[in-house]
Parts: structure tokens; C-alpha cells; sequence
DNA sequence: TCATCTCGTAACAGATGTGGTTACGATAAC
DNA sequence: GTTATCGTAACCACATCTGTTACGAGATGA
């Protein structure tokens, strides 16, 4: 299995929220978040609170509460909503210790560990170079 | 669970081979390279095997059979490996259909589907910058 | 022909990660 | 105090990946 639908699904949720905050509703519950997404009110509070806890949006308690975002759309990065989501790498090492008996299972992981940074890093830059808003404004004009 | 140690275990696998085809052992059977990755003799096969169907390695059977590398390592780049390893992109879209009857729901996945490949791309563009012979020197290199 | 070696591959178990669900306490508005 | 909603634990279901056993297929050489 792969954890790659995470940054949409927190890309969804966020997008809702920045709807509803147009259509004057400053706050929305994770009900009606996870009706759009179409999944249960838990995961959306599980998933906007790894957001909150990074700073991206806010929740309130109580009657009339919900979440919001923190900050303006234009101001959210989606490699901010991914660092958020605690997003793992691309590539990874090995899970077990190979066989240090061997030059290559020796020297391997010092030999790509340089290869997956600067992927990583590439990918970092490209998810910088789109905001919340861009992907807002995006969604609305192919929403038809 | 994340299936990104693939590409990783995959290069090790390529470079048991390079190291043993320059020691003058042209063919190398799973057990061998299982020995220094420290996992099983099936689980070689297996990725060896996908390795072979995108042309990388060739294969042997009956006594004296094994593996070998089918090009020289200067000619296969870890975007080649990736490939063969049928790597999915880093990022996906919803596996459930989220709900039409709202316009985020609708018009997302259009919205970032275009961000996910201009990924794709430089993830791709990044690896494609490095070859197994690279790879190998390097590791030669930091094997002590 | 036969023994032997190794690949090729099916089948299954275990670990892990993710999402869905239920449940219930905590909090805040009225 | 009633009510609405978050916060979070607990558990299940499901998919994927890895490791393992098992055994047939193919090739070599005596």
C-alpha cells in the first residue's frame, strides 16, 4: 500500500474549508468537510489536526465550532501541507542491516543517500511553487 | 507501508552483480546476491525478474546458472531501475471517488493532476542523472 | 538416461500502514 | 444543563510488501 493520496485528500479538506470561508461560512465542521471528501468525520478531524498541530489551520470547540484555515491561501505552500502530513521521502534505505561482509552492502547507502537528498529536494521545490490558492483557483475553473 | 525501499534494494542487487562480473564471475545466482542484501533467495528472483522483463539483467538456468547485468552499468540510469521496478508516481490521486455534488469534489483532481506530473518530471529527470556506474563507484568508494 | 543445479512461480504467513467505524470524554455556546 | 462538536482511543478491514516453503521446468554433464 502506499500513502501517496494523503497531500489530495489534505489538499481536498483544505479547499473546502477555503469555500465555505468564500461563501461567508468562516468555520466548518468535520462533517461537512467529509462529505465532500466523502469519507468519515473522524479522519477528517485525524487529518486537520496533523494540519493545526503545523500550524495550517485552526479548530474550535463547542456548538458552531470547526476549523479554519490559519492563514491566507496564497500564504500555504503544498510542500508546507506536506511537511505538515509528515510526508516521507520518495526513496528510503534498506529496512534490514545488509551484510556488512560484503563492499557493496557496505558502502551502498552512503553511495545513494546524496541521489535521494537531491531528489528530494527537487520535489520539495516543485510542490513549493504551488499554493493553496493557485489549486483553489484552479479547482474552481474546472469544476464544470 | 511504503514501498519506497525498492529502487534501493534493486541498485544493491545490480552492483552484487558488477561487483562479481569485475572479479570475473560473469554469472551470479540469486542465492549469491541474497547473501550480501541479507534476504532470500526467492526475493531476488522475484526483483531480478522484473529486472529482466525491462531488458536490465538476463537470466540462466541449469547448473552454472545465474544472473548477469545485460548492458554495461554506464548505460543504466536509476530512472531505468525505477522503471523496471514498475515505481509508482510519488504522489496519487483519491482511491475512492469523492462527492460530484461539490465543486472542490469535482474540480480537484484536474487541478493537481498537472502539479503531479511536473513532479513526476523532475523526480524522474533527477534520477535519470545517475548511473549504476556511478552508483558503484561511489560505493567501492565508501565501502571503508 | 540420470543426477544435479538453479531458475520460475505459486501459495501462504506475518508485519505494517491506511482508512473506516464506534465510542466516549472534553469543551464551549446558549 | 442541554447541545454541538472536537479529540482521541480502540478496533476492524483491507492492501501491500517481504519472507518462506514447495515444487515443477530447464539445462548441464557424467
Amino acid at each position: 500500500m502506499s500513502a501517496n493520496s494523503r497531500l489530495t485528500i489534505a489538499v481536498h479538506m483544505l479547499s473546502v474549508l477555503e469555500l465555505r470561508r468564500r461563501r461567508d461560512h468562516e468555520w466548518s465542521t468535520s462533517e461537512q468537510v467529509a462529505h465532500s471528501v466523502r469519507t468519515n468525520p473522524v479522519v477528517v478531524r485525524r487529518m486537520l489536526g496533523d494540519l493545526r498541530d503545523a500550524g495550517l489551520v485552526e479548530s474550535r470547540r463547542g456548538p458552531g465550532a470547526g476549523w479554519r484555515m490559519a492563514h491566507d491561501a496564497t500564504e500555504i505552500s503544498l510542500a508546507d501541507v506536506d511537511d505538515a502530513l509528515g510526508a516521507e521521502p520518495a526513496y528510503a534505505m534498506h529496512r534490514n542491516e545488509p551484510n556488512p561482509a560484503c563492499p557493496v552492502a557496505r558502502g551502498i547507502r552512503p553511495a545513494l543517500e546524496p541521489v535521494y537528498a537531491r531528489v528530494d529536494d527537487v520535489v520539495r521545490a516543485e510542490l513549493a511553487r504551488t499554493t493553496l490558492a493557485d489549486v483553489f483557483r484552479t479547482t474552481m475553473a474546472l469544476a464544470d
